[in-house]
DNA sequence: CAGTGGTCTAGACCACACT
DNA sequence: GTGTGGTCTAGACCACTGC
């Protein structure tokens, strides 16, 4: 496919792998990672849809022309990544944000006593829903012009019945048209959930700039706090595949009674 | 080893991998998992030290009695776990906290301008080193009694001059014996490169808890800030290998210039 | 050149889930 | 039982490093 190491006496490992459109892929790379963009194409495209069983290991072996073992190692890199879920005996499934143990895969923020459960599911209460104009910084974020068209969002999440996080949301306009406030309010599950099965927009990897700041008096009026106490500034971008940006949003998160838990290796 | 699946007809799976000290480990494990306990074993004791390359994959696998393919799969995930890193034609050498590349690997504080060479190394300063007993939250995180013995440090860390981090760091008396002000001062390096040159202790991962806080007089006057100036609290614990954890810290971290990165999967 | 990790194959068998 | 992913082996060859 595309190159090939200069010579192979292996006979299979040179072969085809199917067609595929890549027009110019100078490098080398190893097998498995030819098919491993091959498999990542098919997540894209949607031939592979959001918890949906993708082929066995045998079939797909069979279809890229390479050994079990080889298509096992792209698996294995693609469920590494969080794109993939494999399930011994039932098959490879593709990841997705509806899954109903965790509830929301990028949000760190963990009340104190530890126990996630003992506060129940978030109340999520939709402030406002409008299509503005990109300012700088977002504009930067997702990789449009200043002036651009975006859906911007706000939104409080409560827990115990008590605001604690603060959030605007800014979404590149086209892949997001159709969405309003109606169709938030109404979705029952993360906002990114609704965005896999209504948009076609899979969330797969995020960054988050972290900052503490003191809340201006709208905040405060939202949050039901003071203006002396000070709130976690959290300014996600979130990517599509091929590492494209399709979500800013800036949360203010209350810690007095929560903290934002990171695990670090 | 220990224990083995009920029958197996491969002759050399069933083998003995080698002596190994494991009294009771009654559930069934596979092959490669109890090789990569008895190369954890390996590095928790010593014999292989920060930065020495192990012993080659084919070494390995005629010590454990094993295949190749077997000691890698293990080898691929003390790689994946940060213990060991992987350099092609070289070897497979045991991680550290020294190298030169990552300086301060738990350290996810970066400057706004991106760029973290612009502003060179951190200036270390040390303000205390003393013994203390342990309080009741410091205790919980180290495993140890209330009012067992303890080292507090408190360093404030400068980033082009300015004051950015006051921490707090605590850790258990016995392992530490002997650390003192001057040798912090002395030793030039990340402090966990110190941590495993002088007390063979080496910091495996961590857990990070983030508030947003308003300093006190003193912090203030260390950080050379105001009273109305937010930061963000980061209370970390570090663990060694077995998940014992070795270290407890505080820190606070000015973001007005800088920014808590963190990358979410 | 020899030695190391990295890739790839082919085949056997195990563990698990469904029917 | 059938089919899926998971483990293990044995052997070949490639890519990189350093002598």
């Amino acid at each position: 496919m595309t190159t090939t190491p200069p010579s192979s006496s292996d006979s299979a490992a040179t072969g085809g792998v199917e067609a595929g459109a890549l027009p110019s892929t100078p490098a080398f790379s190893p097998l498995y990672q030819q098919i491993k963009v091959l498999m990542l194409q098919s997540l894209q495209s949607g031939e592979w849809k959001p918890s949906a069983a993708i082929p066995s290991e045998i079939e797909l072996a069979a279809r890229f022309r390479v050994s079990q073992g080889t298509v096992r190692k792209a698996i294995d890199e693609l469920a590494a990544e969080n794109l993939l879920v494999r399930r011994q005996g039932k098959g490879t499934f593709v990841a997705t944000h509806a899954e109903q143990h965790v509830q929301y895969r990028f949000l760190k923020l963990f009340p104190d006593s530890g126990d996630v459960n003992s506060e129940g599911p978030a109340q999520r209460q939709i402030i406002d829903c409008k299509r503005v104009r990109a300012a700088a910084d977002v504009a930067r974020a997702l990789g449009l012009r200043q002036g651009d068209s975006v859906l911007q969002v706000r939104r409080v999440l409560s827990f115990a019945k008590v605001p604690t996080i603060l959030e605007d949301i800014w979404l590149p306009g086209t892949p997001f048209k159709g969405l309003t406030a109606e169709r938030l309010r109404d979705y029952d599950g993360p906002m990114y959930a609704l965005f896999e099965t209504e948009f076609g927009v899979r969330m797969v990897r995020a960054e988050e700039k972290i900052r503490a700041i003191l809340p201006d008096a709208e905040q405060c009026e939202l949050l039901r706090t003071s203006p002396q106490t000070p709130l976690l500034s959290v300014e996600r971008t979130a990517y599509t595949y091929n590492d494209t940006p399709m979500e800013m949003r800036r949360g203010l998160y209350l810690t007095d009674t929560h903290y934002y838990r990171n695990e670090l290796n």
